[in-house]
DNA sequence: GCACGTCGTCGAAGCGCTTCGATTTCCTGT
DNA sequence: ACAGGAAATCGAAGCGCTTCGACGACGTGC
């Protein structure tokens, strides 16, 4: 292994002015930066990480941590943390993956250790187990999701209670009266995760103000679950005219089944969905959504960190970042049978 | 921070036997174990990850590069991430989370930097431009996948051709003489992944030796490209009774459009899978399914990679370890029409 | 022509840990 | 009772890097 004491012996200068060089800390002339440079290159001189951590107690990496459970988005949440990855790269970070099974202490442990300097955590809950540790100035953190209570938290998320205003809006605007809401698996419900119940308090507020009937139900994403799901809310509400759906897996399920039972989409019944755009895309039927960007939640979560770590601790710090959603108009969506749009 | 220095003096020992203590590299007297460990809980003590790293020349990170490409088994790749992440914790080991995107001078970082003691490979190429640098000695690695010449290399992987010989088998078996193959996305064949192509292979050979003939076609997961290849798939062959499928998101289009043509599945047409078990066990038939193991790939390449870092670097430090596929019989697949089961 | 500030470089002191003798203590065999 | 060992602990020397104060060699202002 090459050091950098090699490297200064061999460019015929001081250790130190090795050092100054690479990190630009102090001026060097351009005669011996060069020269550096060379024997840097010639030598195949690469700094030591654990060497360069102990002496500037700066690891240069960022812990992420991703659910363990896979009952929910997982192609978003791989492609959240390629984007956490890629992004850090381009602050000369490394990132760390932690998976959710150590729990809170693996929090403790990377950031204690000084193995990393900070955190992102994906898939937060209502009521999130590691909050307790992120509060206050204690590691600095970035969260992508939301709370219960955001305070003191610096958080990333789409804003899912606009995203489900924004589905009752379209689906009221072109005349449907009774929405039914395929929502993700019983356990994301029951587990308080926080994009799912602000999607439906967004759902729930939107089509009280405007005076539509809604249906809420969890649902697997299985193609059995879906059928009974589908067919219970078909029993209770036969005016039910467009349905939103906010799981992925249970689109083409869903599609089929109406299909199979002779409704066609829009035609009979308009579909929206919250997913990502390449699942809304590429449906047998293209679906109307909202999008979940995940790439840009993964690139905004760690420019929020750096602007955390190198800023001087500004007075924004903290705080919750929403996203504005954006609804596409694609092929599954339009006015309910037997009426004309009415604007 | 608390080093080891205070807690040698908490202790009222020296820092070296507080680190013996630690590593259990010398016998420590019972009392004084047990006092230095009361001081440490005390204390919170977490040893400097950096600083131990530069003194013992062993980071305890191993480094994973996952494909940033998201066109491919996006499931999958993350079910492999985390079982990989969590094995590695059993051995007191963290994952570095590196893309693809870097490409091959991603591992010469952080192996050269002594960043990570080794690397992790997922979606390997038949002709990899990461495998120049894995031959021989140096960084110790492990290839999720199986290049075109694993010479020298230590690779762990579904042994795909075995799967695609398994499915003839069954279907031939039942009965069928001509299966169609929906492939993977032409892209995944444009660059040659190995899995692809030694599943085709597995499925000619196999094919070849039953005399039964086989169709192949690659195909993307979107409704539109699954009709498009489905519908050229009857018209060259009409007397295909079978399907072999081995791309997750065509699963579902596939089974739609068979249905929506008037093909009940398993009586008019049968359909096996190469995929996750969870895919299979929801489909909308349950497909029978040949299973791409995630969990037990992670865990392996793991095992692998610790059975070279510790060992004494064995005759078998390189090496393949094809995992055997396992055929599960689901409802999809049963005689071809009119015929009886002929053992 | 002399005090003074700059610029570029060097030396040395750590950062917190591991590890290798060396040292002390206490047992064992005879 | 005494040499010889084993067992337990200590001290010191790094690991490779960053960083701070210091220092020589300049140019500048008067």
């Amino acid at each position: 292994m090459v050091t950098l004491a090699e490297v200064a012996r061999h460019a015929g200068v001081s250790a130190s002015t090795v050092s100054y060089v690479l990190s630009g800390k102090r001026p060097i002339s351009d005669p011996t930066r060069r020269r550096v440079r060379a024997s840097i290159d010639q030598l195949g001189y690469q700094p030591h990480a654990g060497a360069r951590a102990l002496a500037s107690s700066r690891s240069r990496i960022i812990a992420l941590m991703v659910p363990l459970r896979t009952d929910m988005y997982v192609p978003v949440m791989l492609e959240i943390a390629v984007a956490v990855a890629t992004t850090a790269r381009t602050h000369g970070y490394d990132v760390l993956l932690l998976t959710g099974e150590e729990g809170p202490s693996a929090l403790r442990r990377v950031t204690g250790s000084g193995l990393a300097e900070a955190v992102i955590l994906m898939d937060v809950q209502l009521d999130d187990g590691r909050l307790p540790l992120l509060r206050g100035a204690a590691p600095p953190a970035v969260l992508v999701g939301l709370p219960a209570d955001p305070a003191g938290l610096n958080c990333v998320d789409l804003d899912f209670a606009a995203a489900g205003a924004l589905c009752v809006d379209h689906l009221a605007g072109l005349g449907h009266r009774e929405i039914a809401v395929v929502g993700g698996s019983p356990g994301v419900y029951a587990r308080h995760t926080g994009f799912a119940e602000r999607t439906l308090g967004g759902l729930r507020e939107r089509a009280g103000r405007r005076g539509v009937g809604l249906l809420h139900r969890p649902c697997d994403g299985s193609h059995d679950a879906v059928a009974g799901v589908l067919a219970r809310i078909l029993d209770e509400r036969p005016a039910v005219s467009a349905f939103v759906v906010q799981n992925e897996t249970a689109v083409e399920p869903l599609l089929a089944l109406l299909r199979r039972t002779g409704r066609a989409v829009p035609e009979d019944v308009s579909v929206v969905a919250v997913c990502p755009e390449a699942v809304a895309e590429r449906a047998s039927v293209p679906l109307t959504s909202v999008a979940i960007p995940a790439q840009e939640l993964g690139r905004r979560a760690v420019e929020r960190l750096f602007a955390r770590l190198t800023g001087a601790d500004g007075p924004d710090a903290a705080g919750v970042e929403l996203l504005a959603p954006v609804l596409t108009v694609r092929a599954s969506s339009g006015p309910p049978q037997g009426r004309a749009l009415t604007g």
